[in-house]
DNA sequence: CAGACGTGGAG
DNA sequence: TCTCCAAGTCT
């Protein structure tokens, strides 16, 4: 075995956090984790891992389960895709595997939503198959180790980078193995301020021995954020002996929040006026029958990794009317329905602000 | 395959 | 305030 590996695995044995998902070998249970644990840290994902398995504990309950549910148990994580995903690849895997997990490598990177990383990771901590993972914290240890210079997110860093990974693997132990690589870099090895005086491999760092660490993994630049402007339509309606209600709609198709609820949104280039405002939302509201605007809050930053999203909310109100026919997509909500459904941050802390919903 | 997809914490 | 980024995947 690798001197690397070795003291590696030594220092995992040691120092390893006691986590949840560590306490088995139930493949279904790790391959949650692993989905939620995707560009997620720990502490910020710990808490939807047990809300999750609790209320989804096997591959059948979850492919069960109502869409809007799982997406509204992801709720404030972020990259809801991965939800969408998730529950899809159980169903696949009740529909072909009769809802028994494969624990081959080919096979898992074919159901939806795992990719490289997680199709490695159930391989090898769950079944103990030989398969190398690369994960960030892999890549940043050993593009360190190696002095790997080349950005570890391009095709070539990738490929140096797996090529040493693979070299390391401890091929009878490979889910010990695995899982040293990565808490080494999350709890030592760290992106900014690397633990070097802790570090149990340093005399095999040649980053160490060159004192570039801080400057690896390079990275490729990335672009500069793009700034949209979203104008939240919210249209309240009061009907006689009816708690008061909220026009919403789901969100679909290839952009942001895709599967998640918002108000009816005008999306503009730039901020607009009241008049151009009311303008541009004027068909709509004439549609649903007799309305007035109300107040109107000012445009929010919400800063995404890509995006600036600038945010603002103006509030109208509808004449409870005979009969309303609402548009397709549009759907009236009391403060009740609201609970249920998965909104995005931004929405989630109007909603509270408002009074309109209670914050997780 | 480069670009898109969220959020909250750290420096 | 601002930038970076955390157990990636999909298209």
């Amino acid at each position: 075995m690798n001197p690397i590996s070795s003291q590696l695995a030594d220092w995992y044995q040691l120092h390893h956090r006691p986590l949840p998902w560590r306490e088995t070998s139930d493949p279904y249970t790790i391959w949650v984790s692993e989905v939620i644990l995707q560009q997620t840290r720990v502490d910020q994902g710990l808490e939807y891992f047990l809300r999750f398995v609790s209320k989804w504990p096997d591959v059948h309950s979850l492919a069960n389960a109502d869409d809007d549910e799982v997406m509204k148990m992801w709720q404030g994580l972020g990259y809801y895709s991965r939800a969408r995903n998730l529950l899809a690849g159980a169903r696949q895997v009740v529909k072909e595997y009769d809802g028994a997990v494969p624990s081959d490598y080919v096979k898992l990177l074919k159901i939806k939503g795992i990719g490289k990383y997680t199709a490695a990771a159930i391989a090898s901590i769950a079944f103990n198959n030989p398969v190398t993972v690369v994960d960030g914290n892999v890549a940043r240890v050993l593009s360190r180790l190696f002095a790997i210079k080349e950005p570890v997110n391009s095709p070539e860093g990738e490929r140096q980078v797996h090529a040493v990974a693979r070299d390391l693997l401890d091929t009878h132990n490979p889910g010990r193995h695995n899982q040293a690589m990565m808490e080494f870099g999350a709890l030592v090895c760290l992106p900014r301020s690397p633990k070097c005086n802790e570090c149990v491999v340093y005399q095999h760092c040649h980053a160490h021995k060159l004192d570039i660490q801080k400057l690896l993994p390079s990275k490729k630049p990335k672009k500069p954020v793009r700034v949209r402007w979203f104008n939240y339509l919210v249209i309240r309606m009061q009907s006689e002996g009816k708690p008061e209600s909220v026009l919403i709609e789901k969100r679909h198709g290839d952009d942001i929040w895709n599967g998640m609820y918002q108000f009816p949104l005008i999306e503009s280039e730039a901020e607009l006026s009241s008049a151009e405002l009311t303008k541009l939302a004027t068909p709509l509201l004439d549609v649903l029958g007799q309305w007035k605007a109300g107040p109107r809050l000012q445009a929010r930053p919400h800063q995404l990794t890509h995006q600036r999203i600038m945010a603002s909310f103006h509030e109208f109100t509808l004449h409870p009317g005979v009969d309303i026919r609402l548009p397709n997509g549009l759907s009236l909500a009391n403060t009740e329905q609201l609970n249920q459904k998965p909104f995005p941050r931004l929405i989630e802390w109007y909603l509270y602000e408002n009074n309109m919903q209670t914050l997780d």
